[in-house]
DNA sequence: CATGCCGGGCA
DNA sequence: TGCCCGGCATG
């Protein structure tokens, strides 16, 4: 088992269809019914040493996926406190299942970053991250709870050790409902939420004084921030990243809900290589039309921009093997030499293509 | 187990 | 490049 496994229950990420080890190896119709998807992706979890128990789910009798259910409770698009970060913080802790236990409960903010370009908001609370982005990025009227489910919310989650940053950043704290004041806490790496995911990110926070930071170095310890990036991209289709598209148009997305839509593109597979505790970032947008941060005049693109080399076919995935009967079958053994030369050689047939 | 064919070796 | 085959996935 691999970190892979271990995305679950949270309020963010998509429904657990795409986290399967099958889903991640043969995506699934859009179409398919979420009790079959569920039956299935249970059935898969319960092979392995996790599971995930749904009688606690408040609203069982809904045919919705879980997600759907935690997204609604969990991003009202405004007045929520904090406990959708102890939500969050939660279930990226069951995510990730740390072989070393963390101290995360005290030690551990989940902070919520702006993903617009130019833009280092940092706020605690996803509704308000997500009034900033619609107030400040979209225009929208705050008062407005407005929302034509094609509003883009891009920001990252980011898990801040509270006790390093404390020592030398005292002075500063979240924004929550019963506090004021984002913290400016995060030097703008806006990019570090597009880093490769087979490595974590090594964040080093610059102090209150703005110490030259020794970046990209593990010497300082009690200022390192790991980051990592569950990239959260909105698509309908579960399958493929295609960076520059227009295809991610419909509202039937994947944990699509009062207008809020969260799903990926990229597939699960992508945290095979992730080992070891790490905190990260999650980047989350949530709508369909439109982009963080228009990057020229003439690129078009519906995704941040993280290009995530394509996930090589797992080896042995083949495609199925097609119906039409070919040489072998047709002639048989005994008249070999009547097959297709590819037939003769072991390959695709090219007589009785598919 | 039969079939299809990928991946790779060899001349 | 042509030929062949080990080995694996699929049904």
């Amino acid at each position: 088992m691999d970190s892979m496994f271990h995305l679950r229950r949270d309020t963010l990420i998509p429904p657990p269809k795409y986290l399967s080890p099958d889903a991640a190896a043969v995506p699934e119709p859009a179409s398919r019914g979420w009790k079959e998807v569920l039956s299935t992706s249970y059935s898969s979890s319960t092979s392995g040493n996790w599971s995930w128990d749904t009688s606690d789910q408040s609203v069982p009798s809904t045919p919705s996926p879980p997600l759907s259910n935690d997204t609604s409770k969990s991003f009202p698009l405004s007045s929520q406190g904090d406990n959708v970060i102890d939500d969050v913080k939660e279930s990226t802790h069951f995510l990730f299942e740390d072989p070393i236990p963390r101290k995360r409960k005290n030690s551990m903010k989940v902070m919520l970053k702006c993903l617009w370009k130019n833009c280092e908001k940092v706020l605690s609370t996803s509704s308000g991250i997500q009034r900033h982005i619609r107030t400040v990025h979209l225009g929208r009227n705050c008062d407005s709870d407005y929302s034509d489910g094609e509003e883009d919310f891009y920001y990252s989650e980011i898990e801040v050790n509270m006790d390093s940053l404390s020592e030398g950043l005292s002075s500063l704290t979240p924004t929550s409902p019963t506090t004021t004041g984002p913290p400016p806490i995060f030097p703008p790496f806006s990019h570090a939420a597009f880093v490769p995911r087979s490595e974590p990110a090594h964040i080093v926070m610059r102090g209150p004084q703005g110490h030259a930071p020794s970046l990209l170095s593990q010497s300082a310890p009690s200022t390192l921030c790991h980051i990592r990036t569950d990239h959260a991209y909105q698509a309908t289709a579960p399958v493929s990243i295609p960076v520059c598209s227009e295809q991610a148009d419909g509202n039937e997305g994947i944990g699509n809900r009062d207008g809020i839509s969260v799903s990926w593109q990229s597939p699960p597979v992508i945290f095979k290589g992730l080992t070891g505790p790490l905190t990260h970032i999650r980047t989350v947008s949530f709508g369909e039309k439109r982009q963080p941060a228009p990057h020229t005049h003439t690129t078009i693109c519906k995704t941040p921009p993280f290009t995530a080399p394509l996930p090589k076919p797992a080896p042995g995935t083949r495609k199925p093997r097609g119906e039409a009967k070919k040489c072998r079958k047709v002639y048989g053994m005994e008249k070999r030499d009547m097959w297709c030369t590819a037939c003769r050689w072991k390959k695709a047939c090219q007589r009785f293509t598919d």
